[in-house]
RNA sequence: CGGGGUGUGGCGCAGUUGGCUAGCGCGCCGCGUUUGGGACGCGGAGGUCGGAGGUUCGAGUCCUCUCACCCCGACCA
């Protein structure tokens, strides 16, 4: 893409009405445009991003059978009065509306109930499970208050998975397997080493500990102790000796820490189906309870975190699985060799698959280079009169102060084995 | 929802005890000079001062109501 057609421009001060970090620098950099508050639209670039961090949950999900589907915004009442999750005094959270004829209708906030709803019409016999389906989708959660940019929404995109098992068994192996698939997807996003499985509460409908994915950051709402030798964690609302005992940690291994909940996973029992009458049939012709989990996260809110995370004084500094680009190709004067030189080393990378922003526009080389650092590009290439003189390119890492002078296919041949790595 | 703070061109801000044509920086448009870390000169465009009502000869400034945004707390099934 070539930043001269780019409709989003940088700023050169913070927003004034954002303190949180990600939020000010998503929207310096012409990331994300602030609708209201808790509701961000994602502009060109932060579509780019939100979409990677997406597209990279949704294949390892997929990768241990999780079948996308996409359920709907709008909810009907019946089905939420059936598990007793309408009524405002249960779950002050919704935001509703109404059909012209006064129907009361839900925007929906989660999606247990239609999922388990529309399942409903296939599943029958046990042959038909076990089954994970999972979507990527927008919810909306009427928050009393919104805050921290990305982290806290009213509006979040959010990717959630259900699992459906014929038997505690069967629904254990595929929680963990789930959980295993959550790790992938923190190691890939280079938050692995900082997000720590954490036991917390487990809500209303088991007597068991859920599993709360949290991202340490001095920014967290959470307080979670961990212990980073067997990396898990105890969220402070269950930190209780008797719950320690039961999970057999030790107090002095465990060190509290801020924690950002990014994903989160939980047993749901048999609570929605049996609660929407869904059941199946096993080998014995015998109706059965369907024992399901539930595996949410917050996908627009890893963006914050990212932001959050991989920024320095300049700017963003994505990490390669997700950057809007790979590359920053900034080309330094109007010079004709140069523009040529650049034009060409735009294609070459074009056609080697390198994502590319081609900074061509007629701007100082100083904002190029604040641009770049700004955006968060992980590596940037330069071309002037002066690189040229060396029949060379200067290239740099964006978490590296360090500048070299290579070949312009050396960068090419490069980053192809960089980006090679990191797409897999 | 309780407490605190803030709303003035696209962005960031100043505006005294009410006073006359509402300023500054950035950005934007035009011309020229510039080109390795957000250049400079000259000339321009752009504002119902969040909204409504009121007090007053006169309101960005005072009063009432209201809306929005930020922060702390509570809440987050």
């Amino acid at each position: 893409m070539k930043l001269s057609q780019l409709f989003t421009k940088t700023r050169k001060q913070v927003p004034a009405d954002e303190e949180a970090r990600n939020a000010q620098l998503l929207i310096q950099a012409g990331f994300i445009h602030k609708e209201m508050a808790g509701v961000y639209a994602y502009l060109p670039l932060g579509k780019i991003v939100l979409d990677k961090i997406a597209n990279i949950v949704r294949q390892e999900m997929q990768a241990i059978g999780g079948q996308e589907l996409q359920m709907t915004t709008l909810q009907p009442k019946d089905i939420w009065e059936k598990t007793d999750r309408w009524d405002d005094a249960k779950v002050d959270n919704w935001f509703k509306t109404k059909l012209a004829n006064g129907t009361e209708l839900g925007v929906g906030l989660t999606h247990e109930e239609p999922i388990v709803d529309a399942l409903s019409d296939y599943i029958t016999s046990y042959k038909d499970l076990p089954l994970y389906v999972f979507q990527i989708q927008s919810k909306f959660r009427n928050e009393l208050r919104a805050k921290s940019g990305l982290l806290r929404g009213r509006e979040f995109i959010m990717k959630d998975m259900y699992s459906l098992a014929r038997n505690q068994q069967e629904h254990t192996e595929m929680y963990e397997t789930a959980a295993k698939a959550y790790s992938q997807v923190f190691d890939r996003l280079g938050i692995g080493q900082l997000t720590y499985r954490t036991y917390a509460d487990g809500g209303i409908f088991t007597d068991k500990f859920s599993d709360e994915y949290q991202t340490l950051s001095p920014v967290g709402e959470d307080t979670v102790y961990v212990d980073q030798e067997r990396r898990v964690a105890v969220n402070e609302e269950v930190y209780t000796d008797a719950n320690l005992k039961k999970l057999g940690l030790n107090k002095k291994d465990l060190v509290a820490k801020k924690g950002i909940e990014v994903g989160n996973i939980f047993p749901l029992e048999s609570k929605y189906t049996d609660a929407l009458d869904v059941y199946y049939t096993d080998e014995t012709g015998h109706q059965q309870s369907i024992i399901m989990g539930c595996y949410g996260i917050g996908v627009s809110r890893l963006m914050g975190v990212l932001a959050e995370h991989f920024s320095d004084d300049k700017g963003l500094v994505w990490p390669l699985a997700v950057a809007p680009a790979h590359v920053y190709l900034a080309r330094l004067g109007d010079d004709k060799e140069v523009v040529k030189a650049a034009d060409h080393l735009y294609q070459q990378l074009q056609a080697a698959q390198i994502e590319v922003l081609y900074d061509d526009r007629d701007v100082r080389p100083g904002q190029k280079f604040a641009d770049a650092d700004l955006m968060g590009i992980p590596y940037r290439v330069v071309i002037s009169q002066k690189t040229l003189q060396e029949g060379k390119v200067e290239f740099k890492a964006r978490s590296d102060d360090q500048t070299s002078l290579m070949f312009a296919q050396a960068v090419i041949d490069k980053l192809k084995t960089e980006t090679k790595e990191k797409s897999l």
